[in-house]
DNA sequence: GATGAATGAGAGTTCATTCAT
DNA sequence: CATGAATGAACTCTCATTCAT
């Protein structure tokens, strides 16, 4: 009853506003960081009041799980692009090529879109990312492996949180090409021991 | 020059109020959350005035960044306490087990703790951590290994990372011993690969 | 581009609401003092929130400026009513006269005001009213006055300032008729020794 | 009986101490203005403690003060010492001669000292410089001045008011030499007048 | 649907002053 | 006499959010 309905946007001008909305946030994001992103100040750069803002968003937070939401998107679509491009790579280095080239904007930003990923459904929204990956990376297998939670949680997060790391320490000034190769390299030779593991298991 | 000198606890009075900041601010972390640790709070639950806690401490931040640091001490200690009582294991086992098993406190906690201790001096502080890690795990390789930056990255940060987000996501109930097993598993096929890459460079 | 924007009253509502602000700011000031003129006392006696002060003010020294400006204002405008009224005096003492009756308030109020005024912009505000002062006074010269910057600077400044300072000491009960006819002649022996110096030295 | 006393400093110790509080305050005046000049600020740079200031000193103010009437003493000893040596300049120029060169400091620290002066018996203390001012410039004056309370005020107010102007505006460069003259004669001239409107009435 | 004025709890912080040691 | 740890009222200012227009 006394729910607040937030509007889904249908029209065409909603979309538009939406959109706005968004790209002044994550530009703000950029450019001034977490901290200046104030619910007003978005607004204001969307062009929009403040009033109209809060009509298609719950609160500042839904803001940013919305952008994180669409990068998030955008990587799975890339994972796709990049394998049916080059079909001769492995299925973990399309995972890392992408995770590298696909997000968008500043350190910053990356960990703070990261973090609201994480805080809204850190079990849900999150791991379903992490599972399109293992899936994923059991093709890269050639034996079944025997995957216990601790290996699976490892396979799925060592390669987004190293890049995450790597993303928020600039002045090490890792090249982008010999840390594919790096984390391609920790993987494969994690997989390696797992399917030794697994063979003599069996 | 314009900087406020904070003052350094020399009477035994002085050490015991920072004492009981420091222990009421990560009671209140881990029971309430970063969002609810207000200086006024920790004054309070401390039995202080906030006029006796900014005496101390320049502002909020300083508070977070002591007990990290503090922490980050424990840790370095518990390594070598490890390695001195089960002389037997290898250096990187000994490493990742008091990464697991030295951080006190919930997810959170260790997340805003970890946090801060990067915020300030990120190239300074953590690095110095890492660099520490990197030198007893050059000892664990038959081989000296050729180690460009980004293995050296990797090797540095893919256990203190994963074990952060093993941490961040108790849902996944995680058995840290198995954890334990397959870290260590992880990093040291990373190794025997990057010997091996040696070896054959050489 | 740091600035934070204030905004500025456009509709009806806002305008009573920076009216209703200046006017508490200026009971407060008079009936407590600078020192109790806090943002907070503004806010609840002007019966405005706090927050909505803070969106057409800057700051608190703002709120005193705007009043300052004000006042600033009427003072001139009362120059040009007393010309206007009797024409038959002169320049020198339109001027002290609007010096003497312009300014509402006591002379803590006065005082404040005045400084506030300086501090933002002295050179530029202030010297504005300078000025134009010094332009009616030339006209009260029989020959052309050959001023030199510290000349100038005591015409501009004698009365204003000694004025104030009367403000400043009630308790000597100074008569304002016979203030304002001590003044005149304060500047008019001057005017009439500087007119001779000019004499001579052509 | 509950009356907290304030220790006069008979001791050689003690005396020291108080210079050494007095001379702290006027270089954190001087060198970072009145806002930061703090009793707990004081008292680091003097050398002694906060309690210790405390026994010397009833409050914040008490400390300006005595500032204040060292310097306004030092100006009359100033007065005298000029008449002393050049015999052959008039009181008039004496004086205004001594309010030049005699106070010390920036702009600011003057305001913020014959401010104290002035909050602090500005009917006794300030008045009695006035007054020692207006006996000297009696003596100037051919004949007896039959001087009205406004008269009076504007005889010891302007050169000290006009001064003080000038060292709060450094902007304009004004000529110290330049402006002792010109004050000179803006006092020489209004007593003049006073003098003719005297004989006339008399 | 849109607006933007208004809200107000509460954050961090300062500093004159006291008093137990 | 000196110390300096402790006090806490008071202050400025922010920003997510609401709701009358």
């Amino acid at each position: 009853m006394t729910e607040k309905k937030r509007r889904k946007p249908t029209q065409k001008r909603a979309q538009a506003t939406v959109e706005a909305i968004l790209e002044a946030a994550f530009q703000i994001l950029e450019a001034e960081g977490l901290n200046n992103l104030t619910t007003n100040h978005i607004a204001e750069r969307a062009g929009v009041s403040i009033g109209t803002l809060y009509q298609y968003f719950e609160d500042r937070d839904a803001i940013l799980l919305a952008i994180a939401q669409k990068e998030s998107d955008e990587i799975r679509q890339l994972v796709t692009e990049i394998i049916l491009e080059t079909p001769e790579i492995s299925s973990i280095r399309a995972i890392v090529r992408a995770l590298i080239h696909g997000p968008q904007g500043s350190p910053e930003t990356r960990i703070a879109l990261s973090d609201v990923l994480f805080r809204n459904g850190g079990a849900t929204e999150m791991s379903r990312q992490h599972l399109a990956l293992l899936a994923s990376l059991q093709e890269s297998a050639d034996v079944e492996l025997n995957l216990g939670r601790e290996a699976t949680f490892i396979l799925t997060h060592a390669a987004i949180y190293l890049l995450r790391a790597a993303a928020a320490e600039p002045e090490l000034e890792l090249d982008t090409n010999i840390l594919e190769d790096e984390i391609v390299y920790l993987m494969e030779s994690y997989i390696n021991n797992l399917s030794m593991r697994s063979t003599r298991t069996d």
